[in-house]
DNA sequence: CGCAACCTTGAGACAGTTCAAAGCTAGTGG
DNA sequence: CCACTAGCTTTGAACTGTCTCAAGGTTGCG
């Protein structure tokens, strides 16, 4: 169905910006490949990472019908997307509601998450934090096809920290901790989920 | 426009509940009158509030295409909505492109408030989240032509200090540093914003 | 008018931060 | 292919903003 608007297929490096804060909008993005973090910035420098993306996934769906975009994306590693100019997907939306509907399903859904995380920043402990931060990518990517126990953390620890709103060092001890209890292994990038339900009972 | 679908404009009084969790969704409300709050809970019993609501703005949308609600909605005070059953609004919207999209940037709007109040929760000091949540109240009151200095607080400061992740004691000592040091007059439940100025560079 | 819920203030405790330094890793160019 | 460097991660130790606990004030409803 998307395929008629789908502009161009694009890759992405490293660190690679997909758009800016200041950037007019204009198009919405579906992670094709790899992954991406989006982050919004306060007047005096702080930034917050708002959100990770990973294949599958829509980016830039809060600047719909604004004038630019709201948040800065960023690549995470080699990646790819999709890109839909949202002219045409309005376009299109008006002879298909079914589109809209979509994008309404999707908006929502992210709309949700994003209350669920404002009760991990407001009210959970470090450790909290992090078993609940590491469960919902293991469902994620479990919903997508992949393995729920063995992915690789392509986000910096500071990333995740940020994130998570905690320090750096913070996570580290919480990462050890963890690992040390057995419920994780970590290898490098790659983090397996050695005991799931321990995970589950820590997320308060 | 949407006078067409709005099935009844009913009255709540304080507490009063509009949704549970557990709710099946079929509803969209816009409020007529009054304040509402939504909240959502851990499974160990911690609460987070997840927004306020004031007359003019939509409740449930983090619901939409999903089969319950996702958080519970609660009068404030005394307060009225406008219901819409979503079905109405789904088939009303097949023939009237403008009413999804509507929808669409009301989406949009809170996802956006959402993620800049990620950054709130996750970098900010008492002091500033105090002081960015008066000024966000005061913005949205001024936009649907209320004061901007001088509004009523519906909510309890125990519902404030649970919103911006704090300890009601926490929230109250800001209150008091705010007052003794002339940023605001505080009434009872009306609040008057003195040094509109002094409160935006305190926002970090 | 009296009770229950809400708000304020104080003092001590603690989770997480900050600062500092050492260990690791991955990418670069000779 | 290895040595080198820059950036990332870990660990330790001291510090602090906010929480918790406790108690006294205030408000408003029945």
């Amino acid at each position: 169905m998307l395929d008629k608007i789908v502009k161009r297929s694009q890759g992405y490096q490293p660190k690679q910006t997909l758009f800016t804060i200041s950037d007019k909008f204009s198009t919405l993005y579906v992670v094709r490949s790899g992954s991406f973090k989006t982050t919004i910035s306060a007047s005096n420098g702080r930034e917050q990472v708002t959100g990770f993306y990973f294949p599958g996934e829509f980016i830039g769906l809060e600047a719909l019908h604004m004038p630019s975009y709201q948040s800065t994306a960023v690549a995470l590693e080699a990646s790819s997307v999709c890109a839909l100019p949202y002219k045409k997907v309005q376009a299109l939306g008006e002879s298909m509601p079914r589109l809209q509907s979509q994008l309404l399903t999707r908006l929502s859904k992210e709309l949700a998450g994003d209350k669920t995380f404002m009760l991990l920043l407001g009210k959970k402990t470090s450790e909290e934090k992090l078993a609940t931060y590491l469960l919902s990518l293991s469902k994620r990517f479990e919903h997508r096809g992949f393995s729920a126990k063995e992915f690789s953390l392509t986000m910096s620890r500071s990333d995740i920290a940020n994130h998570l709103g905690l320090a750096v060092e913070t996570i580290s001890r919480v990462f050890t901790k963890f690992q040390e209890n057995g419920l994780i292994v970590i290898d490098g990038k790659t983090i397996t989920l050695a005991n799931i339900n321990k995970i589950q009972a820590l997320c308060g």
